[in-house]
DNA sequence: GCGATCAGCT
DNA sequence: CACAGCTGATCGC
C-alpha cells in the first residue's frame, strides 16, 4: 500500500503516480486497457500512441509531461518535481529526473546518447540545465543493455548509410527490412530520402507513421516500391529462401549479431564456436547439421550472415562509450541497471563505479569488485554465457546478482523471464528499490 | 470472456 | 546469447 510512492514502467497497484518512459512492450508489462490505478504521466507522443496499443484505455488518467519543462506534482502524501528529457530511443521515449523528499533520482529508460546527434545534443543541454538545480543525483536507473566495453558500434546515421549501401548494391532485388512496432523510423526515412523511394509498411504500422506525422514516405501499396519494412518476428532465412524462389530478395536486420569488437571476434568468436552455434540455433540451417568451418568463413564480414541476409549494427540503445559519457555528465552517487539480463550483463557499478561520486559505500563496492575479478575474467564470463548447451556454469558475480538468489538449477529460461519483468522502478522513502 | 503467466519462436 | 515482439496454451476468476 504505502510502499512505492511512484512507479516508473511498473504497473502494479500501490503507487500514487505512474510514469511510462516509452511504449515498448517490455516497459508496459502489466499495463492493460482496463488499468486504472492512478494518473499516468508520459510524453505527448506516447500519449498520442497509447490509446492505439490499449484500446479503451481511460484517457482521463493520462497526464502529459512536456519534454522541456519541469513539472511540480502534488501527490497525496508529498510534492515531487519531475523533468522529462528526450531519450532518443524511439518516438516518445523520455528520461525522467525526479526530485522530492527521497532525493534526486534519474531514470534513463532506454536511451541512445549519440555524440553527433542533434536531438541528443539538445537533450544534453536540457539535462545539464536541469542538473543545475540539483545538488547531487543520488541514483541513476540506467539502461545498461550495452554497459560492457565489448559493445562498440557506430552511430545510427553511419549504420543507416550501411543499409543504404547494401540496398544500392542490389539494384534488382526486392528488399525486406525487419522492424518492430515502434522505433527505427529515422532509418527508414534516411533510406527513402537517399534512394528517392517510398517504403512499404503493414497497415497498422502506416497508421503509427501517420500518428507520428510521416505522411508521404510510407505506403501499403507493394507496387510502389521494392523496399518493405516488415515485423521482425515475421521473417527469417526460411522466408527469404521462399521469396527467392519467386524473385531475388535480400533481407536486412538493423540489429542481429552482437556488435562485439573486432579483436574479440577474430580472437575468440570466429575461430571458436560462437558463430557456429548461432547458426545452428536459427531456422536457417536447413539441415540440422553443424556448419562447417568453410561455411563460417563464407559469412565473411559480420554484415552478411547468409546468402540473402544482412545485419547492420543499428541500435536504439547507447553503446558503452555513450553510457560512459552520459555518466560523466550526471555523476550520480549510485547506479542501478534496469535490464536484469543480457548475454553480457555486468553489474553497472563494475565498469562505471569510477564515474560515480565517491561516497564510502560506492568506493568500497568498487574496490571489492575490482579485487575479485579482473577484466579478463569478465570476458571469460561473457564467452561462457554465449555458449549453447553443455554445462552453463555459473559465471560469477554478475549472474548471481542478476538471478537475485533464486533457487538454483533453473538457468536461461528463468533468466529470460526475469528480463521481461524486471524493467522499471519504484521510488519510495529515501531509498529506492526495485521491488520484489 | 479476460487477464496473467508461460512456452516457444524469431 | 540478444533490440523487442508475436502466437498459442493453460489456468483462475
Amino acid at each position: 500500500m504505502e510502499k512505492g510512492l511512484i512507479s516508473v514502467d511498473r504497473w502494479a497497484k500501490g503507487s500514487e503516480a505512474y510514469f511510462l518512459s516509452h511504449l515498448h512492450s517490455d516497459h508496459t508489462n502489466g499495463l492493460t486497457s482496463s488499468w486504472s490505478h492512478a494518473p499516468l504521466f508520459c510524453s505527448p507522443v506516447t500519449a498520442k500512441l497509447l490509446p492505439f496499443k490499449f484500446y479503451g484505455f481511460d484517457l482521463s488518467l493520462l497526464r502529459i509531461l512536456h519534454p522541456d519543462a519541469s513539472h511540480t506534482l502534488t501527490l497525496k502524501s508529498t510534492v515531487i518535481h519531475v523533468t522529462a528529457i528526450d531519450a532518443c530511443h524511439c518516438p516518445g521515449s523520455i528520461m525522467l529526473l525526479f526530485r522530492g523528499d527521497f532525493g534526486c533520482v534519474l531514470y534513463t529508460g532506454d536511451f541512445r546518447w549519440e555524440a553527433t546527434c542533434q536531438r541528443a545534443t539538445n537533450a544534453r543541454h536540457l539535462l545539464r540545465n536541469a542538473l543545475h538545480d540539483v545538488p547531487v543525483v543520488d541514483v541513476v536507473y540506467l539502461d545498461n543493455t550495452y554497459s560492457n566495453p565489448i559493445y562498440d558500434f557506430p552511430t545510427r546515421h553511419v549504420a543507416a548509410q550501411k543499409v543504404i549501401d547494401i540496398i544500392s548494391s542490389h539494384p534488382d532485388h526486392e528488399v525486406i527490412i525487419g522492424i518492430n512496432t515502434l522505433g527505427k523510423e529515422d532509418l527508414l526515412i534516411e533510406i527513402a530520402r537517399a534512394l528517392q523511394i517510398k517504403i512499404w509498411v503493414w497497415p497498422e504500422r502506416l497508421r503509427t507513421m501517420h500518428l507520428l506525422g510521416f505522411y508521404d514516405i510510407f505506403t501499403t501499396d507493394t507496387s510502389l516500391t521494392r523496399v518493405r519494412a516488415v515485423p521482425q518476428y515475421s521473417f527469417s532465412i526460411g522466408t527469404l529462401e521462399s521469396l527467392n524462389r519467386m524473385c531475388p530478395t535480400i533481407g536486412i536486420l538493423p540489429s542481429g549479431l552482437p556488435w562485439i569488437k573486432k579483436s574479440l571476434q577474430k580472437n575468440e568468436f570466429l575461430s571458436g564456436s560462437f558463430l557456429t552455434r548461432r547458426y545452428k540455433r536459427g531456422k536457417w540451417s536447413a539441415n540440422s547439421e553443424a556448419q562447417s568451418d568453410d561455411q563460417i568463413r563464407n559469412i565473411g564480414s559480420p554484415e552478411k550472415i547468409h546468402e540473402y541476409m544482412y545485419t547492420v549494427p543499428y541500435s536504439d540503445h547507447s553503446n558503452y562509450e555513450e553510457i560512459e559519457e552520459f555518466l560523466k555528465l550526471v555523476q550520480p552517487t549510485r547506479l542501478k541497471g534496469i535490464v536484469a539480463s543480457s548475454s553480457c550483463y555486468i553489474e553497472p557499478m563494475y565498469y562505471f563505479g569510477r564515474l560515480c561520486r565517491v561516497d564510502q559505500q560506492t568506493q568500497k563496492l568498487h574496490e571489492e569488485q575490482r579485487r575479485k575479478e579482473s577484466c579478463k575474467r569478465e570476458i571469460e564470463a561473457v564467452r561462457s554465457k554465449t555458449s549453447f548447451g553443455g554445462d552453463n556454469v555459473q559465471t560469477g558475480r554478475d549472474r548471481s546478482k542478476a538471478s537475485k538468489g533464486r533457487s538454483s538449477g533453473v538457468r536461461l529460461r528463468r533468466f529470460s523471464r526475469l528480463r521481461r519483468t524486471h524493467r522499471g522502478a519504484k521510488i519510495q522513502g529515501d531509498n529506492c528499490s526495485d521491488q520484489e
